[in-house]
RNA sequence: GGGCGAUUAGCUCAGCUGGCUAGAGCGCUGCCUUCACACGGCAGAGGUCACAAGUUCAAGUCUUGUAUCGCCCA
């Protein structure tokens, strides 16, 4: 081979995929290829709504599956020429992360404690062994979480930067960060000034261990053990006093005290001569109404139920529509509290104060001893194992204690606004689009506003202040909000327009509200946020509503969903026009990849036992919404992949150094006028159908049918194709015929190596440079009219053909456990008419493959299928 | 209880608007050091497409039902 000296100088002897990740992460950001280019306009931009990872978390396969799904789609739209609008978030706000600083330095956050400027970070951070826990002011333990956010980002940064994402990094932003907030505050003010905003003294879902109120989105059912205890309400002079008691079934026997009525179905004949008439509790003596309801199931225990405040939310409803009083017995501690309920009096207060104090487990057990020494607790508990809601975090069932939250509308109580929260969602595309019923059977079963307060301390403020009055109570309607220039705010620090920062907390002053937003408050303003809404006018106007909201199944009924109202709210907008759910990962038993499972595996490890593209083709192997196995054997065959990528690329361009085009490329297809023959015009031929392929399901948001398509295409074009040009190549026949070979194979890498770009981004970098300026990355996205073009009118079909006859040469001597080296001493094939005249304009082809020294060798009989017949030499010694 | 999805070789999965004599990779078996690649190549064995009815010239693919698994909602 002549003249190779482009090929030599670039193309390593020993090519490997080791190494990769630096010495082009390193370059791409050199030459900032994935910066947004913000002077497009809106029809050139792509823009998506990463979703920001939890930075408290560790970063788990999981992401590396998503995120990938993502960044190949990125990919292939900066390809198509548009401008990407691709930025990452932190997600560092909120109760995950005040757990990890808890544990990370051995602090606890007391919020009545003074800012200590000389606080010093404890030695042993990170490694905190036996010790006390030290408590800390709020603003401290504040500055502590940015501390150990910021950290946890960079080492983010770091794995997300190796697995070869190509996000913006300058577009970067953290929920917490100084511009969130104000977003955040500033869509609740205008949420407030609209009415979409509210708050109320209502029973709301609370955490006992957290101190905190919850949201419906939230909870979680989990199935645990209780048993159902038999308590006797006795009859009183409303009906018939000394009569038959009254048998009801509880699981709760605990909060008899709380107990405000007895329910039944309205058409329960067994209760219906009850119903207004009253009866007396047990132990209490408390008179309590019998009321009817359709909520209470006659199938379920003695078909009466009591009503208390409040032991589940089938309570709340009763207690809302029954118009019933509130008697609550236990504290925000979840023990019983020092006042008994009203009503409670003589001896049923001496029996209170036996409970006083307990928890609700020790509590039961007071009661039911009480109600065994007086006879009102009939026969034995009969255990039961039922559903218990949870604080998704939690680890405590919820109680339900009244008190005073901030919410925001989100249909839970309004037929409208709940439709049109489903007409939002019809006005995104959904990949899958059978996700969409997730989100409409959330919607469907709202059953409240959104609460959005929390008594929490690493947040976003509620940006509110609230007037004293002459006794130093807060006046909850007597509002005080920022004006929206001052955002963000903390009203536990600054102080309100026209007063004086000793007003706080005194009789006629103001006090700050102390609460600050659930995350998803903020998280909902994602798009805002990241697309600078009313910071930044002209590029909102370029990127909102984005293009793409990727996201995980499991939080649709959060995330996405809150995204949705927040931006009906502001903008009447649907938020994105299309939104793509991934699936989870799984592990080999078919469970849900978990932390506490013990079962995750970290990701930098895979990263780099396997290089970052080995990675991503599993990822991207995944179809979109479909939970997938977590599989380091699908990680070898991407690393093979990868590195066949190399190989081949490296045996294309150490061929052709005749040709003029192996001079630096620009990302153009080479010149293909030299392609003639029918092999290499089959060839591209199919090649075509594969971008056309590709291309169209990528349209569609399908990343894994271009990656499996393409596949397919190179392993057979590498097995097959390269193997039967070879020797033309190499230029055994006509110096025309070479060049059309090297044209074709020149032509077929070029694409190839661009449709691997999303996928395999490192290897097919790498490759590129070979022969060619400028990144892949940026080069466009192949088309398939230039590979139509010198393919003229040859289909696959001599491919096809050729690749059949070599496989039959092939097996004959893979049967006879000959090398593949050992000459053919005679091929007869047999094949229909036009099957041989296939085969007959690519002989030539398959004789070098085969190892077929003449055409005199060959001989054709016509049938009507195909078939062969193969002699080979005779073994030497 | 309502809904969504899945069920194809030992394993992980393709198979899109019905034409398949059912595919790929891994694993397994045998062979080949071949000048892009031993981090390789070639070949082979391996499946009544969960089950049952139905529509159709034709069903893994459509309809209905059943079973099992997973998830969402109540």
């Amino acid at each position: 081979m002549a003249d190779s000296s482009l090929s030599e100088s670039t193309v390593p002897e020993k090519p490997s995929v080791d190494g990769l990740e630096s010495k082009w992460g390193d370059r791409w950001q050199a030459d900032d290829i994935y910066a947004f280019d913000r002077s497009a306009t809106r029809d050139q931009i792509f823009s998506i709504d990463t979703p920001p990872p939890t930075v408290s978390g560790s970063l788990h396969v999981g992401h590396i599956f998503a995120y990938t799904h993502t960044d190949a789609l990125a990919r292939y739209h900066r390809m198509q020429g548009k401008a990407l609008f691709y930025p990452m978030g932190w997600d560092d706000n909120g109760l995950p992360t005040e757990r990890r600083v808890q544990n990370y330095f051995g602090v606890r956050c007391d919020p009545s404690l003074p800012y200590d400027e000389n606080f010093a970070v404890p030695d042993d951070a990170g490694n905190v062994g036996k010790r006390d826990i030290i408590n800390v002011s709020r603003p401290n333990f504040v500055e502590l979480c940015h501390l150990l956010t910021t950290e946890d980002e960079k080492v983010f940064e770091q794995t997300w930067r190796h697995l070869g994402l190509s996000v913006d990094w300058s577009l970067t932003y953290a929920t917490i960060d100084d511009k969130s907030q104000r977003v955040a505050q500033r869509a609740f003010l205008r949420n407030l000034e609209r009415g979409e905003a509210y708050q109320q003294e209502a029973p709301s879902l609370w955490d006992i261990t957290f101190q905190t109120a919850v949201a419906q989105a939230e909870l979680e059912d989990r199935d645990r053990d209780a048993a159902y205890h038999q308590l006797a309400f006795h009859r009183t002079a409303s009906n018939g006093e000394g009569g038959d008691d009254i048998i009801i079934d509880t699981t709760r026997p605990e909060l008899l005290p709380a107990c405000v009525a007895l329910v039944a179905h309205p058409t329960d004949e067994r209760y219906q001569p009850l119903f207004g008439s009253t009866v007396a509790t047990p132990i209490f003596g408390v008179e309590v109404p019998v009321l009817a309801h359709e909520l209470a199931d006659p199938e379920k225990g003695t078909g009466i139920a009591m009503i208390c405040t409040f032991g589940d939310t089938t309570d709340v409803t009763w207690w809302r529509e029954l118009d019933l009083p509130v008697r609550p017995m236990l504290n925000r501690m979840g023990r019983v509290s020092e006042d008994a309920p009203e009503g409670i009096a003589g001896p049923g207060q001496a029996a209170y104060n036996r409970l006083v104090g307990k928890t609700v487990f020790s509590a039961q057990k007071e009661i039911v001893e009480m109600l065994t020494e007086s006879g009102e607790l009939i026969g034995e508990p009969r255990p039961i194992t039922h559903p218990v809601k949870f604080f998704e975090k939690g680890d405590k069932p919820l109680e339900i204690v009244t008190t005073r939250q901030w919410y925001i509308r989100n249909g839970g109580r309004e037929d409208d606004l709940r439709q049109a929260m489903v007409d939002r969602s019809d006005q995104m595309t959904w990949h899958p689009g059978y996700m969409q019923a997730r989100y409409k059977s959330w919607v469907d079963g709202l059953n409240g506003d959104w609460l959005i307060s929390r008594q929490r301390f690493f947040g976003v403020p509620i940006p509110l202040w609230y007037r004293l009055d002459a006794q130093g109570e807060p006046i909850y309607d007597d509002i005080i909000a920022p004006a929206e220039a001052t955002l963000p705010i903390d009203p536990s620090t600054d102080v309100p327009p026209g007063f004086d920062a000793d007003q706080r907390s005194q009789a006629g002053g103001f006090i700050g509200d102390p609460d600050v937003m659930d995350t998803w408050a903020t998280s909902s303003l994602s798009p805002q946020r990241a697309c600078g809404w009313e910071e930044d006018d002209d590029l909102f106007e370029r990127t909102f509503p984005m293009d793409l909201r990727p996201q995980g199944h499991d939080i649709i009924r959060t995330w996405l969903f809150s995204t949705v109202v927040r931006a009906h709210f502001e903008h009447d907008a649907s938020p994105w026009h299309h939104t793509l759910i991934n699936g989870w990962i799984l592990d080999p038993d078919r469970k849900k990849m978990s932390k506490s499972k013990g079962n995750v595996v970290t990701p930098i490890g895979l990263l780099e036992e396997y290089g970052s593209d080995a990675v991503r083709y599993w990822a991207a192997s995944g179809r979109p919404g479909t939970d997938t196995a977590f599989d380091v054997g699908q990680m070898k065959v991407g690393r093979r992949l990868a590195i066949k990528l190399l190989n081949a690329s490296k045996f294309v361009l150490g061929l052709s150094a005749t040709s003029q085009d192996a001079a630096a490329g620009d990302g153009a297809p080479p010149d293909a006028s030299a392609i003639t023959d029918p092999l290499d015009q089959s060839m591209l031929a199919r090649l075509a159908d594969v971008v056309d392929v590709a291309t169209k399901a990528f349209d569609e948001y399908d990343y894994a049918r271009p990656l499996e398509r393409t596949e397919e295409f190179f392993w057979d074009f590498t097995d097959n194709y390269v193997e039967l040009v070879k020797a033309r190549a190499y230029g055994e026949f006509t110096p025309e015929r070479a060049a059309s070979a090297q044209a074709a194979l020149r032509l077929a890498l070029n694409t190839l190596q661009r449709l691997f770009a999303p996928f395999l981004p490192y290897v097919a970098e790498e490759a590129w440079s070979w022969w060619q300026t400028g990144s892949v990355h940026t080069a466009p996205w192949p088309g398939s009219d230039d590979l139509r073009a010198a393919a003229g009118s040859v289909d696959g079909g001599p491919y096809a053909e050729a690749s059949k006859a070599l496989a039959e040469i092939r097996k004959a001597k893979s049967e006879a456990k000959r090398s593949q080296r050992t000459a053919v001493t005679s091929l007869l094939v047999m094949d229909t008419a036009e099957g041989l005249e296939l085969l007959g304009l690519v002989l030539d082809d398959v004789r070098g493959a085969g190892g077929i020294a003449s055409a005199d060798l060959v001989s054709f009989v016509e049938r009507d299928a195909f078939g062969a017949t193969v002699e080979l030499e005779p073994e030497s010694d």
